[in-house]
DNA sequence: AGGCAAACGCAACAGCGTTGCATCTTGGCG
DNA sequence: CGCCAAGATGCAACGCTGTTGCGTTTGCCT
């Protein structure tokens, strides 16, 4: 990773005129150390038991925040985050493991040829395309 | 369409032991009459429009079964259903436009090699692929 | 240090989906 | 044709998630 993702939060968030408080911090703290997509609800309990509780209000606010600036990547079709790697804006692409929970982004050519192809074979102009894998990583594989 | 949506959902649901109601067939009928997929919320406001309201639990409990029998799909990322295309099991590709709501399933072996791809390059074992675009149909497009 | 605005916590609310239970309907069978 | 067991429905109540309003606290700039 270049540049920590905390860091890279702290000044987008101070850019927008946006204060760090110790539980921002201690969110971003969270967020950075998990590998794995995590719900809001799930953000709060890992907060409580570090002892820095936060409100759930403010969670959703925080990440709200977070997501406007296209720091976090929203899984799809659940409420989880997780950083966004690198500083590009966000990615699209991710294969989920379903054994540990770690993402990882990728990018495709060929998928993109393939995109193009659809769009020709079904008339559609494409605007967005929602697309996540799920499986097993080399690790978890190994392990079972 | 070679054979009638409500025809195939009926058949299943008797094989079943279940049984044909008014509502139920009222439902089937809202599903196979509406090009773009439909929440629960929006099965019932159009039920209701037709003269056959049907309770909110009853129409979670329909779709259930339907989506259990592999008659309906759901829509990545929301709670919309539609029939599945054909008899064969469901597709998870689709192209959803934003104009009208139709939607169309498609299958592209370039695709599935660009998948096969992402396999060989992330060391990830594909378990599922979670695929849906967005965009707006040829009729759209000419509209506007 | 002081003061303004951002961020926070609390309480209340709204929407979605689920569960338990009593009632009604379907469809088979005598 | 009418009975009746099982399936289907409606109603009420609940739980969970996410949102809004508001008063209070806290960061941060001067």
């Amino acid at each position: 990773m270049p540049v920590r993702f905390s860091s890279r939060a702290e000044a987008a968030l101070r850019g927008r005129g946006g204060r760090m408080t110790r539980s921002r911090r201690a969110l971003l703290d969270v967020i950075e150390s998990h590998p794995r997509p995590l719900g809001p609800r799930e953000l709060q309990r890992e907060l409580r038991r570090r002892g820095t509780p936060m409100d759930r209000v403010s969670v959703y606010r925080n990440v709200a925040a977070l997501l406007e600036l296209g720091l976090l990547h929203r899984v799809l079709g659940s409420t989880a985050v997780r950083p966004c790697a690198g500083s590009e804006p966000r990615c699209h692409h991710a294969v989920v493991c379903t054994g540990c929970g770690s993402a990882r982004e990728f990018h495709s050519r060929t998928l993109e040829r393939a995109l193009a192809g659809v769009r020709r074979a079904t008339g559609f102009s494409i605007q967005e395309h929602l697309l996540e894998l799920r499986g097993l990583c080399a690790a978890c594989r190994s392990r079972a």
